[in-house]
DNA sequence: ACTAAAAACCATCACGTTATAGTTTTGGAG
DNA sequence: CTCCAAAACTATAACGTGATGGTTTTTAGT
């Protein structure tokens, strides 16, 4: 379910023509109904909080728009790296599948080979996730 | 001389910010100083009204924009006409050159012969002319 | 006539406001 | 439960407003 704009509105604590303004000038992306009424997600409340800190600090809108494409970009990359690791996890699957194929003498060399490989990986998987 | 912001405002017997309004949706235009100040040119005086007479006719100022859009590509028109007659103007200027090297038998039936497209064009000018 | 400082102006930002017109929700009548 | 009208909500237009930060003009003193 998504938020109309008194909705959203109220939890962020902002009026109707704040999100109203900051959508116009690319600030909010908003869904449209078949009517035209604006549909924001539920991110949008932590958006709206984050510009208002941003504003308290004194940045312009301009900038909160810089800082948050800065954040969508990271974002993105985010989505990227998932991306990415989602693909080395097939891979990595599918070197597993190889490993069920072999005896136990060409399994224990090979997981030699890698286990440094691994190690490392799984410990920088580690870093990403952690906090 | 041309009119500031302010200026504009008075004579026009409206607010700055309608002005302002009007400048940036593109209703009006003004040159830029080098420290950024708008300046208008007179004619805004009577385009202000203008806009001021749609607005009280019940139009939109987007209805309105279209209107002086109307007027503006009239406006051109008529300039292009100034320039066609500017030109017309040096052809017959030409011709009268080329007169002067006649003798009078020649000039006589030269005359005659274009005096029916002189006397209509004269009647179209003076269309203009008048009011 | 020259200058410094106040007064008056101007631009832009970030909403606020009022009016108009369409949409959705809701409380009751049947 | 259904239908419908009032109440609540929404979008957009067309400025209004107050704050902030420059620019120009005016004015008063030397």
């Amino acid at each position: 379910m998504k938020l109309k704009i008194g909705e959203l509105a109220e939890k962020a604590n902002v009026t109707r023509r704040t999100i109203d303004y900051y959508t116009n000038i690319g600030l909010l992306q908003a869904e449209r109904s078949p009517s035209n009424y604006r549909y924001y997600d539920y991110s949008a409340i932590e958006r709206l909080n984050f510009i208002e800190e941003c504003k308290h600090a004194g940045l312009s809108l301009d900038d909160v728009k810089k800082k948050l494409n800065e954040r969508d970009a990271e974002e993105i990359d985010v989505l990227d790296l998932r991306l990415k690791i989602k693909g080395l996890e097939k891979e990595v699957s599918n070197v597993v599948v190889q490993l069920e194929n072999k005896n136990n003498i060409e399994l224990k060399s090979l997981r030699k080979k890698i286990s440094n490989e691994s190690l490392s990986l799984i410990q920088t998987l580690l870093l990403l996730i952690k906090d």
